[in-house]
DNA sequence: TGCTCCGAGTCAATCGTTTGACCTACAGTT
DNA sequence: AACTGTAGGTCAAACGATTGACTCGGAGCA
């Protein structure tokens, strides 16, 4: 309405002709308010024709919330971030809140966005990866404030929620086995990485389950990254005998590891049989199409912004989302030594 | 120190035994303050060992600024949203802002975010497409709040940065005639969509120039994802004479373009030549490795939060980021006819 | 001695909402 | 007539940081 000017409490009182409380009350529906329907009619149209908006840092001083929650991710570029946060958000807008997203891609650091929190910003924080610092976790604890890793844990971080990796692992072997495959080879994510570890022992374990040893000279490391699945692939391929199928734990990796393949002249899937962990809409279009291990991410979001606002800064939290995991079939894994 | 309890100026000011006023004056070092050195080090002492870090609601409500810049993305699974993001984070962690990130996903709209403008909880909004609703704009325009619109435009809209995606489109063109090829043809993006207009018009352009009338018949309009691509190129090679190149308007659509190929049994690029706008870390591990044109995103998201800085609200802002424009050379062009 | 000037801080209003406590006029009771 | 109850609000104190205006004691000066 006014030019450069905005709309406070006090001047939809001053338009109505009541008090400034009784905005407020009418506004956040105050049940101690008694009021004539009159009244109200005139607040509500006050409200409408001066166009007033709460002022968002007032409200959350005085009630020490501001209906918002953080997520840090390690690097927007890592499509399986995405799902991560379409299911935080919606769960966010469900609550009325919103996610504000943060990446630590150019600090290299959460700390902007771990003061967000510590600045009262936020009512919360999920942290999805890319913090090394044990001192982070230390001040995180200390702030006294909601917070959760998600798909990742510390050894002393006691908040966190992850996925069934193991499982998802073993589905993937399992449905190499199915086909006759018994060297199946491990293109494992970097040390360090939580997530890697549990799919690498997943693997291990649903090797043995089917009698098929795990040999360690068919698990190599890879990043998370095309670059990373390459290397690691053109590595494995080198070595003799040759696996049949290989069980890689991402699917970043995957789509380096499908070129690898194709530049050394081994076909997919009728020389070499490949299974990634998550899916993604991309998978579907790549030549072959890639099979995969579908995880329930969104669920994963969804379920950290639950427990952010339904468990308080103190208790423990060490929850594995079970949600609907799902071999997707699609071409590059077929029995071994068909052509 | 207290367990529970947030520090406050107060207690800073107790602790060091001067007044709130000389805590604030020093820790944003205001020039205006005479303070003896003795005093000063006692004044950082008291903030260090009780821990404080200031309200951000508070300094807000006084300040009228927020030091955090919001960016609107209508889906993080797009990566080239990615590089956009990087370059703004980029230049808001040189500003000491921070940068909060929301997609339109769930909700279907930028609503929530735009809010976040509207409640004072953000200094300025960059909107990188996805907003249709030209009420929207109305709403943006009458807020007085710095606001910009990233990479496309609406014909009302007078604050925008946007890419030069003719020069993208032309660049295409004539890498595909001077290898010698007549019949190309494009693979537009969506109707209605800004940068699909602007690279359509480039090829056009650019066709012209080379004295390869564009003909109309070689131009479908697919939707920026790798299943809009696969459709549209499926389409494309049904027609007769058969284009021997095609220029692909997202990189996204392309990855389905190529499956189409693959599925018609046409040769990529023996049989079929494509180039594509945006490059990504991904276009080097396809088969084949895909020619693109490289474009500076995170310049563009850069510019953006500088000008967001800069430009007070009223003035109109209408500039190209001309950046570093390349193309990268990979396996999917070669000769027409050569095999 | 009286006056000004300055260094070193102090005071208190202010930002816009929220919320527990408090009024006030009138109707109904006893 | 005095009292209670209630509908329909009003009052004002927070919340925590910022900042323009002000104070106070001593040094410098004439």
């Amino acid at each position: 309405m006014k030019p450069g000017k905005r709309v406070t409490l006090a001047d939809v009182a001053a338009h109505a002709g009541v008090d400034r409380s009784v905005i407020s009350r009418v506004m956040n529906s105050d049940p101690g308010l008694n009021i004539r329907p009159e009244t109200r009619e005139r607040v509500l149209a006050s409200v409408k024709t001066l166009g007033y908006r709460p002022n968002a840092a007032a409200r959350t001083l005085r009630t020490r919330q501001s209906r918002t929650f953080g997520l840090f991710i390690p690097d927007y570029a890592n499509p399986v971030y995405a799902e991560i946060i379409k299911g935080a958000e919606a769960a966010a807008a469900e609550r009325e809140c919103v996610l504000v997203t943060g990446s630590g891609r150019v600090a290299g650091s959460a700390q902007p966005y771990l003061d967000l929190l510590a600045d009262g910003r936020v009512d919360g924080l999920l942290l999805a990866g890319g913090v090394k610092a044990p001192a982070t976790l230390a001040a995180l604890r200390e702030s006294r404030m909601p917070w959760l890793l998600l798909n990742w844990s510390m050894t002393d971080a006691t908040r966190h929620i992850v996925l069934d990796d193991e499982g998802a692992a073993a589905m993937a072997v399992e449905h190499l086995v199915s086909l006759g495959h018994r060297r199946i080879a491990h293109l494992a994510g970097p040390d360090g990485s939580d997530t890697a570890s549990r799919r690498a022992s997943g693997y291990r374990a649903a090797m043995r389950l089917h009698g098929a040893a795990p040999d360690p000279a068919l698990a190599v490391r890879a990043d998370y990254t095309a670059d990373g699945g390459f290397h690691a692939m053109t590595e494995l391929l080198g070595r003799t005998p040759r696996p049949t199928a290989v069980f890689v734990a991402n699917v970043a990796s995957a789509i380096g590891a499908l070129r690898a393949a194709y530049r050394c002249g081994v076909r997919v899937p009728s020389e070499l049989s490949i299974v990634a962990v998550h899916d993604l809409p991309l998978a579907e279009y790549l030549v072959p199409a890639l099979t995969t291990v579908r995880m329930p991410l969104e669920e994963l979001g969804r379920r950290g912004v639950e427990k952010l606002t339904t468990t308080d800064p103190d208790t423990p939290v060490a929850e594995t989302v079970g949600g609907p995991m799902e071999l997707v079939l699609r071409e590059s894994t077929a029995p071994p030594g068909v052509n």
